[in-house]
DNA sequence: CGAAAGATTGAGATATTTCAACTGCGGTGG
DNA sequence: CCACCGCAGTTGAAATATCTCAATCTTTCG
């Protein structure tokens, strides 16, 4: 128990670390563009040309994947370190519109100049390959949650997926403000707002989170262990996990 | 129209040029294991150690991801020109097993022989992230499937796709034969085979596919446009698009 | 303070799953 | 050779998770 902890603690703590070498790394080796944006500036938008890949520097984002049928999907969530317009690579066009949803900053690099850069600095390159690899695990991990779990397990992933971001980033998990609706949260859950209103209430009454007094975005989590058993309670038992 | 048709197929004739190109300078500039695969295989499964990525020369694989609780979920589909084991790259370990669907052969390229090559050719870099980009934007395309689309819709969405790599791969793409079961493209869609079925069922009873003769897994599609029509008809009208 | 936006909650509607029966097909062994 | 078995697929009917619609409440903000 008490070394789970300390190993995980660890894991956070060499995020916190990874994270602050890169954004060094880039301010060393590449030419930056820092841009500060306020909360519903985009940062891209989606058909636009590409040409620059962008790193938060802080605040926070989301991705937003608009089909030609007026359908919208929130397809990801950035906080600092993550790279923002990985998807206009191949295409030359960004894939989704790059939204802050708070006071941020970002880091515009040019991807030519990366690419010269990275010849130079192979670490640069390391770096650009593991923020692609780790988005498309992450990618992975959202379409399993979203096939294979209940409304209320995938509400619960998501506070702890959260969390974890959180503390990979050095910050308190324990409690913490959504900068999301509870529309944003849905969509990027599939399902509606009111599910997920009715899964945070359903939550709060096991005591599995608890809302702080002011506001009920503004969410405490008493310890993170509840919130995975509420996961499996929520899950469904498969066949496979039953031998 | 003509000229919509006659770009479309220039589009598809481009993507095959692509992947002929792209496999054609991994042959020249890179040291390539080959490995021949049959229909069950895996080329690599969760956990395992990475150390080289693989690059699709023919055949069909399958990347499932599983989850601790015994969850799985299929969260890929790869074919000739793809890359596999990116997500492998930021944690050192493969994120998921890779099936192969049929026999087919896979080039084994290591991970730092790639990256050393990558200096002296840079086009090997480019191939490189444009594959992995390429991959984002189609999980980002899979999530707005997941999230916006009913159960009949995501199913001719589905096939609409496979139509689609087979088409950049030069392949026909009127008639064709799914190496998939039911079940695991309810896997993959997020639905139970018994919705897949009915589904496909609606499609041929609407005359948007067609089974051929022998077994229901060769399929004939009489025109695309149907498919995507079908799906339109299929998904609700959102607020966004009504206006 | 009042209006607008966000959030909660209930009740009925509905899409999808679940459970079950049945079909067709391919292999295998008596 | 044919009976039999298992697997894949189809289809129906009942069960259920989630959505939709609507009322109410809270918070934010001009």
């Amino acid at each position: 128990m008490t070394t789970e902890a300390t190993s995980v603690t660890q894991g956070h703590r060499s995020a916190v670390r990874r994270i602050a070498d890169m954004l060094q790394l880039l301010q060393d080796s590449v030419p930056i563009q820092r841009r500060v944006v306020r909360a519903g500036d985009t940062v891209y938008q989606v058909g636009q040309q590409f040409g620059c890949l962008y790193v938060v520097s802080s605040g926070f984002f989301k991705m937003v994947n608009l089909s030609g049928e007026g359908r919208e999907q929130v397809v990801g969530l950035h906080f600092k370190g993550d790279w923002l317009g990985l998807d206009g690579i191949a295409t030359a066009q960004y894939g989704c519109d790059a939204v802050a949803m708070d006071t941020g900053e970002v880091w515009a690099i040019r991807y030519d100049e990366l690419l010269q850069a990275a010849i130079r600095t192979p670490a640069l390159l390391t770096a650009l390959h593991e923020a692609m690899s780790r988005e498309l695990t992450r990618d992975h991990d959202s379409m399993l949650s979203l096939c294979t779990l209940p409304a209320d397990a995938r509400v619960a992933g998501f506070l702890r997926y959260w969390a974890d971001a959180l503390a990979q980033r050095g910050l308190r998990t324990d409690q913490f403000t959504l900068r999301m609706t509870r529309a944003e949260i849905g969509n990027y859950l599939g399902m509606t707002l009111e599910s997920v209103s009715r899964a945070l209430s359903r939550m709060a009454r096991g005591d599995v989170i608890r809302f702080t007094e002011k506001g009920r975005r503004d969410i405490h989590i008493p310890q993170v262990e509840a919130l995975t058993s509420f996961m499996r309670s929520a899950a469904p038992m498969s066949a496979a996990a039953l031998h």
